[in-house]
RNA sequence: GCGAGAGUGGCGUAACUGGUAGACGCGCUGGACUUAGGAUCCAGUGGGGCAACCCGUAGGGGUUCAACUCCCCUCUCUCGCACCA
């Protein structure tokens, strides 16, 4: 009799048993070696999408590899539980933030299990536990001391939806991360995190990221944005300021014409004259936009200190003031930007730097040679009209490198070497230095809305800023507060918690209301999991010797979504580094190997509601089983790409699963008789020799397919392909003898060990039906012998000047000048090659023949 | 503009260091079993041609006995950053 394959029966049977077994519960074991598999914890928005679960089954399948291949794994999960959408939440259906997160989580946990992921939950952490957001607050207290966070008023990023600050990497194409608003610039007083002051080691760092794919590297060097030039002072005519300009480009300083100031310069209210504080406010709406540049003359003029011209100083709306010095020296002849401004407002054009031989010159008219007579000439004093001419020819600025002219004593020189001896003149004179500027900015953390980690900080009347004393952390969040969504955190309007006294004086005073941006729970979770559940002294334990911390960390395998490139796995990198330096770890790095999942698509676009192309992985799993839809995601395309959903594909991975279990139940007695063992292969027929072949064969292949940057699609084509073979083998043979039994059983075996990681309900359920004890997660990864996966024969092709031509059947191990004979002397090859002569015979061990006529 | 990556059948994809292009799956075609099948099984399936053969990995050059793979040029697409001085 044949039982039917009822997926969602076997699934739940075998899900209840590793449960009550605790099969996937982990203790740090110091003579095992380990693994840290880790998945990018989900914020529990309600329900796992198929992101989630495609993100979470890549996860499981490396974990149960690794477990099998005899590693201690660490493999647990979590819930990013602080963010909006539980106060949205709060205010629209009047549930409290804790109740609502909570009870998704609740839920998305039993969906988490149903899909069969083997986690250690008694590692479960959850960021909105007091004891949990307490280490937030104990880090941030550690921050303080040292300097690491501190307080400032500055313009930030506001999100008029969300009514909050958002962080700059937050910030995507001018709108809101997460409900996509355009976001304003407003002025308050924040903390940050001096995230800058490991600028220099997160850059690096990037250096030692070698299992991390090139583009989160790039993209995270992208952000840090290192430039090294000069700040130099330009002298203001007929005042006794100084204008501190920044360039990367100081060997084209002799080629400045004008200086451009940001508009929220200090100088810039006392350089423009009354007449003109018009048009300045005008000039000041426009700035940091992008369209149009413009400019407003000053009525100043500033020295350029390398030829003492005298230059005119203009207010620019494209002049950065968080950037450099927020002012610029201006050379259009290299620049693009300034040659558009020195075209529009009438200013001169001065060439100092021409290209190298003959490089053809962009920006000057090929008829003019750059590296004319009269121009070389020039160089040695500076005189402007030797070049009027040239200026004409130019059309747009030539900013690469090449040979300085019209430079005083640099000119002749390269441009790489003319940026360090200035840059070494400018010390030397005193009127600038050497610097490096880092685009990324210090990581703003207030957050003016409720549910996040209280920043631990108190302000007293007398004291001013004082920070919450160690023993009196954890600062829990009320739970009594209003959520009426009207401007302002709840916390603004609950006395009983802002009311407090100063630790320091006694005095009354206020507790800081803004809480803690969401990514600095996820900054250390993975840190967290190293310890089992429960209440933890984390101080205590970080610095216990031996702890737990030490076996498990770093984490060796990180999986998750791209879209953390520079949020995320930048700030945790950067906790990491603060933790190191307070003593408290000894590594730098927290992840080891990061494999970024594509994105799960359907009609060509990201599953999302709006487009009403997304597929529950909840029904996947009512209609196939868990089994089929983690086999059909990890077949359908290579973890790394993105994977085109399709309804049909999934239906071939679950006919995949039927077709197995229909061969296992169809010999489940001639199997689970026969004598396991092959004593001696010789004695296989000619057919069971060749499955048992194609096992070894399949074995190895589907082991370096994993090894080999987890290429599970086609270690599941593998796994298909054998049971293709099986399938003909058993309905060919009957498996009538008993070696052809042994065989079967043995191939049969594999496949579910192998299959097992995949589809690991299925491959329990199978096993435990051919007579096997449970469970399959037990048992060891199978190895393969190189010998038997060897091809007694192989199919030699032979090839005339380099097209297929003919094939042999030839056997293993005969020599190159025997194949060579056979070869020539193959029917089809001696009609084709006639009489013509043979120029070259090559001879590709086991696998071609080429002959040259 | 800068940086990263990708272009292979009708579709998802495969081909490790250059060595049989299209494994595996979907779809499609024909057949078998069926009252029926969107179940299952068998056979076929890059294009052209009756055939021998010819043509095929975005396009064009090149290196090589041999190129999806290496080099040069062009085109297209995706992603990230972008007034950063």
């Amino acid at each position: 009799m044949e039982e039917r394959y009822i997926p969602q029966k076997v699934e739940l049977k075998w899900q209840k048993y590793w449960s009550e077994k605790g099969l996937y519960s982990t203790l740090a074991d110091p003579s095992k070696k380990k693994f840290y598999c880790l998945e990018m914890f989900p914020y529990p928005s309600g329900e796992i999408h198929m992101g989630h679960a495609r993100n979470y089954i890549i996860g499981d399948v490396i974990a149960r590899y690794k477990r099998m291949c005899g590693y201690n794994v660490l493999h647990p999960m979590g819930w990013d539980a602080f963010g909006l959408p539980a106060e949205n939440a709060a205010i629209k259906h009047g549930v409290h933030p804790a109740q609502w997160t909570y009870k998704n989580i609740d839920y998305m946990k039993k969906q988490l299990n149903r899909m069969g992921l083997s986690y250690d939950w008694e590692r479960e952490v959850t960021t909105c536990s007091p004891g949990y957001y307490k280490w937030n607050q104990w880090f941030f207290l550690k921050m303080f001391e040292r300097g690491l966070a501190y307080r400032k008023n500055s313009f930030v990023n506001w999100c008029p939806s969300c009514a909050t600050v958002l962080a700059n990497e937050q910030v995507i194409d001018e709108r809101c991360w997460r409900c996509e608003s355009l976001v304003v610039q407003k002025e308050l007083e924040q903390w940050f995190l001096k995230i800058t002051h490991y600028a220099e080691e997160l850059l690096k760092g990037c250096e030692e990221l070698k299992g991390w794919p090139e583009r989160v590297v790039s993209m995270q060097k992208n952000w840090i944005g290192r430039s090294t030039g000069v700040e130099v002072d330009f002298r203001i005519d007929g005042m006794d300021e100084n204008i501190r300009i920044f360039t990367t480009r100081q060997d084209t300083l002799f080629g400045a014409t004008f200086v451009c100031l940001a508009p929220t310069h200090p100088l810039v209210e006392r350089l423009v004259p009354e007449s003109k504080k018009g048009d300045l406010s005008k000039l000041k709406e426009r700035y940091g936009r992008m369209d149009e540049k413009m400019g407003l003359f000053t009525d100043f003029y500033a020295i350029n200190p390398m030829n003492n011209e005298r230059i005119p100083i203009f207010i620019a709306n494209f002049v950065l003031m968080e950037y450099g010095t927020g002012a610029i020296m201006s050379v259009p002849a290299h620049d693009q930007r300034d040659f558009d401004f020195a075209q529009k407002y009438g200013l001169p054009i001065k060439v100092v730097i021409v290209p190298e031989q003959k490089s053809s010159a962009s920006g000057v008219s090929s008829h003019t040679p750059p590296l004319s007579p009269p121009l070389v000439k020039g160089g040695n004093g500076g005189v402007d009209s030797e070049l009027q001419p040239m200026n004409l020819e130019l059309t747009e600025a030539y900013e690469g490198e090449g040979i300085l002219v019209n430079s005083g004593q640099f000119s002749g020189l390269r441009s790489d070497i003319a940026r360090e001896r200035i840059a070494q003149f400018i010390e030397h004179k005193g009127i600038g230095i050497s610097v490096t500027n880092y685009k990324f900015r210090d990581w703003g953390i207030s957050r003016q809305r409720y549910w996040g980690t209280p920043i631990p900080i108190i302000y007293c009347e007398r004291c001013g800023i004082v920070s919450v004393p160690e023993r009196d952390i954890p600062i829990v969040l009320p739970e009594n507060v209003k959520f009426t969504g009207k401007g302002g955190s709840p916390l603004l309007e609950s006395e009983k918690f802002i009311n407090t006294e100063c630790p320091k004086c006694g005095s009354r005073a206020r507790r800081e209301t803004d809480t803690m941006d969401t990514f600095v729970d996820s900054s250390w979770y993975f840190i967290r999991y190293c310890f089992k559940k429960g209440e933890i002294d984390l101080d205590s334990e970080l610095r216990t010797q031996n702890s737990e911390l030490s076996y498990w960390m770093p984490v060796d395998q990180y999986i998750g979504g791209i879209e953390h490139a520079v949020l995320h796995l930048l700030y945790s990198r950067f906790f990491i580094k603060v933790m190191r330096d307070l003593g408290l770890i000894g590594f730098s790095e927290p992840f080891q190997n990061l494999l970024t999942q594509g994105m799960v698509i359907k009609d060509g676009a990201k599953m999302s509601k709006s487009k009403g192309n997304v597929v529950d992985p909840n029904h996947m799993i009512e209609k196939y089983g868990a089994d089929t839809l983690r086999l059909f995601s990890l077949f359908a395309a290579p973890p790394e790409k993105d994977l085109e959903w399709s309804d049909k594909g999934i239906e071939g991975a679950y006919r995949f699963l039927k077709r197995l279990w229909g061969i296992v139940y169809k010999n489940k007695f001639e199997i689970r008789n026969s004598k396991f063992e092959i004593n001696n292969i010789s004695n296989l027929q000619t057919s069971a020799m060749s499955l048992y072949r194609k096992t070894h064969q399949t074995i190895k292949r589907v082991t370096t397919d994993i090894e080999r940057e987890y290429h599970f699609n086609t270690a599941v084509a593998g796994l298909m392909e054998l049971v293709n073979e099986i399938a003909s083998f058993e309905s060919k043979t009957s498996a009538s003898g008993g070696e052809d039994r042994a065989t079967l059983r043995f191939a049969v075996e594999r496949v579910l060990l192998l299959l097992s990681p995949f589809a690991p309900h299925i491959a329990e359920e199978l096993w435990e039906a051919l007579g096997n004890t449970p469970s399959i997660v037990e048992q060891r990864w199978p190895d393969w012998d190189e010998e038997v996966a060897k091809e007694e024969r192989v199919e030699l092709v032979i090839q005339v000047n380099g097209k297929l031509r003919s094939r042999l059947l030839i056997p293993v191990g005969i020599s190159d000048d025997e194949i060579k004979e056979m070869a020539l002397q193959e029917q089809k090859i001696k009609e084709i090659v006639g009489g013509r002569t043979i120029k070259k015979v090559i001879v590709v061990k086991g696998k071609l023949v080429n002959v040259v006529i």
